[in-house]
DNA sequence: GTATGGCTTCACGTCAGCGTGAAGGTCAAG
DNA sequence: CTTGACCTTCACGCTGACGTGAAGCCATAC
């Protein structure tokens, strides 16, 4: 499977890729002539690593999400998974934050809007 | 108040401050020798700017928001904030968004964990 | 006077995830 | 043999919120 062509199914872009075998996130095959030679599965690999950006995660941390991954299928107990489940978990409490701090700050303005009162903020 | 004493008050580093002034978010007197002389009321200001910066939101926003507040000191209703509510309202669909997602796959990998069965992911 | 420390203005560096040419090799078709 | 669609490797650009010197002025203490 030639990169565009995953491109095309996956709508991720060539350059992004590229990117991800930058990063060490998705390194495929060579061709004779250099052209890189992904594999079906790799399409399902891709969505995981979309998802994963979408969620905010860097590549470092994927990158290590898919070693762990890897050892899985050998049957073993994922020994790093706990540090990435740690990883998620704290991500999850920043964005609960995040969320928590726009529901306030949007509720400061709705308040200046309706009351036209003094600024106030919590540190 | 220099520059170094709001920003220990704060817990802001003088260099953002500098840059809250780059971005108009923040533009202090100056004194004769040319140093910035910040108000105290500054403090609340960029404990404002801190949060909408943690929920978000972008300089040019921010800027927004704050030329909002800022009129609607003057008793008048804020013309500017209801594209400023809309705003608020899409960032925080696109934190939910994230927060699903994220949910999602924290979910995988924990099936991962469990069963060390087949890699799986929707689109 | 001078040593210190805080202040000033440039202005390039950083991290992340790509976008976007540039310059050129490969391959099937006409 | 040439066109044209695909591929390759650089390598700079972009957005955002600053970090980090560099070079120099200001103010207080000794």
């Amino acid at each position: 499977m030639l990169i565009g062509e995953l491109a095309e199914v996956t709508g991720v872009s060539a350059r992004a890729l590229r990117h991800y075998e930058d990063q060490e996130l998705l390194v495929p095959e060579r061709d004779t002539n250099g052209y890189r030679n992904y594999a079906e599965a790799d399409v399902i690999r891709v969505a995981q690593i979309k998802a994963m950006i979408a969620a905010g995660l860097g590549t470092a941390t994927i990158r290590q999400y898919l070693e762990c991954a890897r050892t899985g299928e050998h049957g073993t107990t994922l020994e790093l998974c706990p540090r990435l489940t740690a990883e998620l978990e704290s991500l999850a409490g920043r964005l609960d934050a995040r969320q928590a701090e726009l529901r306030d700050t949007r509720r400061r303005l709705s308040g200046l809007a309706s009351r036209s009162s003094e600024l106030s903020a919590s540190a």
